[in-house]
DNA sequence: TTATATCCTACAAAGTCAATAGGTTTAATT
DNA sequence: AATTAAACCTATTGACTTTGTAGGATATAA
């Protein structure tokens, strides 16, 4: 049930660009900030980009932008995109073949409730929800 | 996020043994009704005898039985134990190592409302709930 | 005493994860 | 024009996990 490395450096990649919108941003600087390897960074950031979630700028001086605002980036479709599917037993998958025991199945229905549940969580917080926590922790840290 | 054949077995197994309450039932027809390999099965067994979720008794016509009723086993309660935690992130679990990202980590509470869904919905069902899930099933293929 | 069942441990094939490595292309700066 | 800095691309690899298989040892009913 873990989610992982692929899609948590993704939202924090996505977070990190949505910490400095209106400039470009090297992947260089985002991999220091956040204590990631470059270099797998870079195929991670490839999928983002590829998806349009965000623009390059290539050459000296270049780097990386959101396309749309933070609030336009719901979790769900960060992790979706870079994890794949989210389904917690292959059956319940859009591109699922049809199980035989389906008829029978009752256990499924446990894996629909996860699922969905999971699905709510992920679809209702976006970039600019997390922006905004961040921003929480930091006003935390300092009164304390 | 998907969860391994060994809980999903696991649950399989309990349901089968719930839907026999007072018998004992031998692996071989576990196995046989629930198309999974019957070697692979004892291991699975083995955790949940250990656990003291089933007796088992050895020898010629022995078997498996619940050692509750099925209203006392959650579901949570039977995947922890084979699959084990289910926390989305490792920083999320109990024996945890602190993270030192954890003052400023905004993600990490994307992971701890996905935690809290998953074991609202496992810890809220019960292998009695299963039973009944299953029964109306049967009804429903009566009626098609 | 035989048949039948659980119990125990080792092993292995296959797949996935999490990078690392080494280059190519593009564009700004000098 | 040359240099530098950045994104881009693809292959490979070590470690780990998953999903079993295999082969026997032990216990008990008939």
């Amino acid at each position: 049930m873990t989610i992982s490395t692929k899609g948590r450096y993704a939202l924090r990649i996505m977070l990190d660009l949505a910490g400095h919108i209106g400039e470009t941003i090297k992947l260089k600087d985002i991999a220091a900030r956040q204590e990631i390897s470059e270099k797998y960074m870079e195929q991670i950031i490839a999928v983002l980009n590829k998806a349009g979630y965000v623009r390059s700028t290539r050459g000296a001086q270049g780097g990386y932008q959101l396309v749309k605002a933070p609030k336009d980036y719901t979790v769900g479709m960060i992790l979706r995109l870079t994890e794949g599917s989210l389904v917690p037993v292959e059956c319940l998958a859009d591109h699922a073949l049809p199980c035989e025991r389906e008829g029978k199945c009752a256990t499924v229905e446990v894996y629909r409730r996860i699922y969905a549940a999971v699905n709510n969580v992920i679809d209702t917080m976006t970039l600019q929800d997390l922006v905004d926590i961040e921003h929480e922790k930091a006003v935390d840290n300092y009164v304390i």
